[in-house]
RNA sequence: GCUCGGGUGGUGGAACUGGUAGACACGCAGGUCUCAGAAGCCUGUGCCUUCACCGGCGUGGGGGUUCAAGUCCCCCCUCGAGCACCA
C-alpha cells in the first residue's frame, strides 16, 4: 500500500473569487452608504452623465440596453475619479404604442403591466452595478411626470407653436387603429398584413419648421458624433431656391386668342389665379415646359377645364384613396392634364398644367414647374405623357442643339442656352440673374425650404397623457388652466381603439365631458394623447427636480446641472428624439425657462452588438439575456466584456466563448492583490509598463475607446505575472483603480482587501509619471530600399550616424547594403530607411 | 437611387499627425501540474517554402502618389445602417 501525503497549502491560500457574493455585498453598501447619490445642490464640478433611458419591455432589459448603460457607466465613474460630482439619473420610457399592443395581446391593462415591468428593469439594473442615482428615479407615465409634459405641450401652445389641422394618417382597417409610417411595411400593417388606407384626421402639430434655420445652425457648435450631426442636417433638409409666380392664364381667353407676347412683361394673364412653385433650378426656367400639382392642391378644382374634370377627378380621388406609402414608394410617374394652362413668365409661353402623385403637397407649395430636360422625374413624365423637352443647360461639348436622350442634371461648368439673352451665363450666376428680373415684377422671390415638416404630436390612442386641451361651444378652443393640471389618463377597461378613428378616451363619458374652465358650461375634453418623443423631449430636465411637485424643474438646479455634460445613446434616435429635445428646449429658452438654448452639450452614439455576426432577435432565438449571463460569469466580466468586444462607438460582436477572457482578467487582478508582496520595491520595468498604462487608460476612456483600455490592462497585468512574477502592491493598487470603471464590484472589495476605508470611487484617479512613461531607449525599423530588413535598439536621442552604425553592425542589414548608399531616410526615434 | 459607416489571421478586433501590420482576447497546438481529468500556469500560432535559418507573399480588387501606404488620391466590387419621387 503506497503512502500518501495529503496535499500541503502552498503558502497562504488567498479565497476564491466569487464574483455572486462580492457584488451582492457591494451592491447592499452602496445603498446603505448612499454611495451613488449626488449632492447636487452643492457637489463640487456637477459632471451629468445621462444615458437614453429604456422602454421597459415585458422581455426585459436587452443587452443592447446593458451595453448602452455600460458605457455611460464607465465614463460616468471615470469622471467622479477625476473629481467630478457624477449624476447619472435613470427613468423609463413606458407610455406608447408600444406598450398599448402588447398589453391588448396580453390582455392585461398596462398600468398593470408597466409597473410590472419597472420593477423587473430595476432588479436588472441594480444586478449590473450602475452607479445610478435611484433617488431620482422616474417613469413619463407617472402623473407627477407627465403632469409636466402636459404643462410643456401648454407653453407651446401659448407661444403660438402648437395648432390643430387635418392631416392624412395610415390607418388599419383590421386593427382598427392609426399606424406611424414605420408600422407600416410595403403598404400593409406590419402586424396583421392588412392594406393600409389613408385617412384625414384632425392632429395637433408643433411648428418646429419655425426652428428650422436655428437647429441647423446650431450642430456647428455641438460636441457630438459627427454621424448623428450628419443625420440632423440631412433630415433638416435645407434648400435654397427661389418660389416662381404662374400666372394661371384664362381658359376662354386663351382659347380666344393666339397672340403671343414677349418676354418677361408678364402683363397678359387673364386669370387672377396664380400658381407658386418652388424650385432649386431657377436657371432652367426657360426650359420649364409644364407645370404640376400635387392632386390634393387646393387650386386643382378651380383651374380644371370642364372637359377634364372628370378625369382629373377620377385622378385626385385614386391618389387619395392609395395608402401614402405605398405613393411614396411606387416610381411610376401617373398624372392627369387639367385642361388649363399658365405662363411661363420667362418665355411668355402658355405651358399645361398637370397633377400628378409625384409632387408632394408637403414640400415646398405643393406645386413644381417641371423642367424635363435638367430633371429625372420630369424627364420621365414628360416622355409617358409626350411633353416637350427643351434644352437650357448645355455642359462641356455640348450646345443648344445636342439632343437630350435622358436628364442633364449636371451644373458643374455648364452654361445656358435657349434661354434668350442669358445665354452663355454660367448656371450660376444665371440662377441670381433670373430671379433678380423676375423679382423686379414681382413675379419670384429667393426662398429657403427646409425638409423637415412640423412635429405631429396627436395619438388617437389610449396610452399617453392626454392633451390638455378643452372644447367649449362658446369659448372654443381653452387650454387647461396649469392649476388643473394633470389631466389624469383615466383609468379604462377597455381601451380597445375601435374604427371610428377616434381615441377610446371619447368612449369615457364622465372624463370626456368637462366644464368649461372659463365659462363653467359642459365642455369636451380633447381625446387625443399625445406622442412619447414629448415625453423624452424633456425628461432630462426633469431628473435633478424629480422630487419636486411645485414646479417642472427647479431654476437653481437646472442652473448647476444643465446643459447635460454627457450624453449616450443609440443612433436610431440621432433623428427624431435628439431633435424634439433641442427644440423643446429652444422653445422652454425662448419663454424664459431657463438660459440656455442646446440640452446636450455632449453626444456620443454608441454602437450595436450582435451575436455571432447576426442581428439578435427573440424569432432567430439569439438574444442574450443579461441575468442567465450575470448568474454564471458576474455583472463585472459581464460589463467588461461588453466593453472589450469592439469599439463602444461602433458596436460588436458577442461571442459566448469570449466572456472568458475577461473573467481570467479578474481573477488575475484578485489573485495579484491577495498574493501581493508588502516588502521591497516595485520593479523599475514594471513600473514604467503601468504609468504607461495609466496613461493610455486615462486617454482611451474618455474617448470612450473602452475596448482598447480594457487591453492595455490585460497587457500590464501580463507584465505583473511574467513568468509567475509575485507583484508588489505598489503594482497593483492603481490596476484596481484602472479597472474600477469597468468592475466597480471587485474594484471595491480589492481596495479594501488593500486596506483602504472608503469606496475606491472617492479614491481619485492615479497619476503617471511622464518621464517613467518615456522608454530611454527604443527599437527602430531599419529598411533597406523600403524593406524592413532588422530592428535595432538605440537611445531615443540616437543621431542619424549612431543608427546608421548599429544598424550596419546588424548583419542582417548590412547584407543587403550591396552598393554605395544613395539616400537615407531617418525618422528620428522610429525608422531608419537606407536607399542603395 | 441617395446619405453615413465598414471590408485587416481560423474568430472578435489593435495600429497615434503615412514610419516594424496583426496589440489584446478567443480558438488551436505543444508542454507543465495531476492517479486521471477540469482549472491554472508556461510556450508557440498571418500565409507559402524550409528540419531550421534565410527568403517570398500579405490589410476586398485594380491603378496612382511617396524613400515608405491598412492609413492619402482615382476607379471598381461587396456588406451593414438610415432615408427614400424633397422639386
Amino acid at each position: 500500500m503506497t503512502e500518501f501525503a495529503p496535499t500541503q497549502p502552498v503558502g497562504e491560500q488567498p479565497a476564491g473569487y466569487d464574483p455572486a457574493a462580492v457584488e451582492r455585498r457591494w451592491q447592499a453598501r452602496w445603498e446603505t452608504e448612499a454611495t451613488n447619490v449626488a449632492d447636487l445642490s452643492s457637489g463640487a464640478r456637477p459632471f451629468y452623465a445621462l444615458m437614453m433611458f429604456p422602454y421597459p419591455s415585458a422581455e426585459g432589459l436587452h443587452v443592447g440596453n446593458l451595453f448602452a448603460f455600460t458605457g455611460n457607466d464607465i465614463y460616468g465613474r471615470f469622471q467622479r475619479l477625476k473629481g467630478h460630482t457624477v449624476f447619472e439619473p435613470m427613468g423609463y420610457d413606458a407610455f406608447g404604442i408600444h406598450s398599448e399592443n402588447f398589453a391588448l395581446k396580453v390582455g392585461v391593462h398596462p398600468s398593470e403591466l408597466i409597473p410590472r415591468n419597472i420593477d423587473n428593469f430595476r432588479r436588472q439594473l441594480k444586478r449590473a452595478g450602475l452607479m445610478v442615482d435611484w433617488t431620482h428615479e422616474l417613469s413619463t407615465t407617472d402623473p407627477r411626470y407627465y403632469k409636466w409634459t402636459q404643462w410643456v405641450f401648454l407653453q407651446l401652445y401659448k407661444q403660438k407653436l402648437a395648432y390643430k389641422k387635418k392631416a392624412a394618417v395610415n390607418w388599419c382597417p383590421f386593427d382598427k387603429t392609426v399606424l406611424a409610417n414605420e408600422q407600416v411595411v410595403g403598404g400593409v400593417c406590419e402586424r396583421c398584413g392588412t392594406a393600409v388606407e389613408q385617412r384625414f384626421l384632425e392632429q395637433w402639430f408643433f411648428r418646429i419648421t419655425d426652428y428650422a434655420g436655428r437647429l441647423l445652425a446650431n450642430l456647428d457648435k455641438l460636441d457630438w458624433s459627427e454621424s448623428t450631426l450628419t443625420a440632423q442636417r440631412n433630415w433638416i433638409g435645407k434648400s435654397e431656391g427661389a418660389e416662381i409666380v404662374f400666372p394661371v392664364q384664362d381658359v376662354m381667353a386663351y382659347a380666344g386668342s393666339a397672340t403671343v407676347n414677349e418676354g418677361m412683361s408678364g402683363e397678359t394673364t387673364a386669370s387672377a389665379l396664380e400658381i407658386k412653385v418652388f424650385t432649386t433650378r431657377p436657371d432652367t426656367l426657360f426650359g420649364a415646359t409644364y407645370l404640376v400639382l400635387a392632386p390634393e392642391h387646393p387650386l386643382v378644382s378651380q383651374i380644371v377645364a370642364d372637359e377634364q374634370r372628370q378625369a382629373v377627378e377620377a385622378y385626385v380621388a385614386r391618389a387619395a384613396k392609395q395608402d401614402l406609402v405605398a405613393r411614396k414608394t411606387s416610381k411610376e410617374k401617373t398624372g392627369a392634364f387639367t385642361g388649363a394652362y399658365a405662363t411661363n413668365p420667362a418665355t411668355g409661353q402658355p405651358i399645361p398644367i398637370w397633377i400628378a402623385d409625384y409632387v408632394l403637397m408637403e414640400y415646398g407649395t405643393g406645386a413644381i414647374m417641371a423642367v424635363p430636360g435638367h430633371d429625372e422625374r420630369d424627364f420621365e413624365f414628360a416622355r409617358e405623357y409626350d411633353l416637350p423637352i427643351v434644352r437650357v443647360v448645355a455642359g462641356a461639348g455640348q450646345s443648344a442643339d445636342t439632343p437630350l436622350d435622358a436628364a442633364f442634371a449636371e451644373t458643374e461648368g455648364c452654361v445656358l442656352v435657349n434661354s434668350s439673352h442669358f445665354d452663355g451665363l454660367t448656371v450660376e450666376d444665371a440662377r441670381m440673374a433670373i430671379v433678380t428680373e423676375l423679382a423686379a415684377h414681382h413675379a419670384a422671390k429667393p426662398v429657403v425650404n427646409y425638409r423637415l415638416h412640423d412635429w405631429c404630436i396627436s395619438r388617437q390612442r389610449y396610452w399617453g397623457p392626454p392633451i390638455p386641451i378643452i372644447y367649449c361651444d362658446t369659448c372654443g378652443v381653452v387650454p387647461v388652466p396649469e392649476s388643473q393640471l394633470p389631466v389624469v389618463l383615466p383609468d379604462i377597461e377597455d381601451f380597445r381603439p375601435d374604427d371610428s378613428g377616434v381615441s377610446p378616451l371619447a368612449r369615457h363619458e364622465e372624463w370626456y365631458h368637462t366644464p368649461c374652465p372659463q365659462c363653467g358650461k359642459r365642455a369636451r375634453r380633447e381625446t387625443d394623447v399625445s406622442d412619447t418623443f414629448l415625453d423624452s423631449a424633456w425628461y432630462f430636465l426633469r431628473y435633478p427636480s424629480s422630487d419636486r411637485d411645485d414646479v417642472p424643474f427647479d431654476e437653481e438646479l437646472t442652473k448647476r446641472w444643465l446643459p447635460v455634460t454627457s450624453y449616450i445613446g443609440g443612433n436610431e434616435h440621432a433623428v427624431l428624439h435628439l431633435l424634439y429635445s433641442r427644440f423643446v428646449t429652444m422653445v422652454l429658452k425662448d419663454a424664459g425657462f431657463i438660459d440656455f438654448e442646446e440640452p446636450f452639450a455632449r453626444f456620443r452614439a454608441h454602437g450595436m452588438i450582435v451575436r455571432e455576426g447576426a442581428k439578435m432577435s427573440k424569432s432567430r432565438g439569439n438574444v442574450v439575456n443579461p441575468d442567465q449571463y450575470i448568474d454564471e460569469w458576474g455583472a463585472d466580466a459581464f460589463r467588461t466584456y461588453l466593453m472589450f468586444l469592439g469599439p463602444f462607438e461602433e458596436g460588436g460582436d458577442f461571442r459566448d466563448k469570449g466572456i472568458s477572457g475577461v473573467k481570467r482578467f479578474l481573477d488575475r487582478l484578485w489573485k495579484s492583490v491577495h498574493d501581493a508582496r508588502r516588502d521591497g520595491a516595485a520593479d523599475a520595468e514594471v513600473a514604467r509598463k503601468l504609468h504607461q498604462t495609466i496613461k493610455k487608460v486615462g486617454e482611451d476612456v474618455p474617448r470612450l475607446s473602452y475596448n482598447t483600455a480594457i487591453a492595455a490592462m490585460m497587457e500590464y497585468m501580463n507584465t505583473l505575472r511574467a513568468g509567475e512574477r509575485v507583484p508588489h502592491v505598489d503594482e497593483v493598487r492603481p490596476l484596481v483603480q484602472l479597472a474600477s470603471p469597468f468592475a466597480p464590484h471587485i474594484a471595491e472589495e480589492l481596495w479594501s482587501v488593500l486596506g483602504e476605508g472608503r469606496s475606491i470611487f472617492d479614491s481619485g484617479w492615479p497619476n503617471y509619471d511622464e518621464a517613467l512613461v518615456a522608454e530611454d531607449s527604443v527599437t527602430m525599423a531599419v529598411q533597406v530600399n523600403g524593406k524592413t530588413r532588422g530592428t535595432i535598439s538605440v537611445s531615443k536621442t540616437a543621431s542619424q550616424d549612431e543608427a546608421m552604425a548599429a544598424a550596419l553592425a546588424e548583419p542582417n542589414v548590412a547584407k543587403f547594403v550591396t552598393g554605395a548608399v544613395k539616400r537615407v531616410i531617418f525618422v528620428p526615434g522610429r525608422m531608419l530607411n537606407v536607399l542603395v
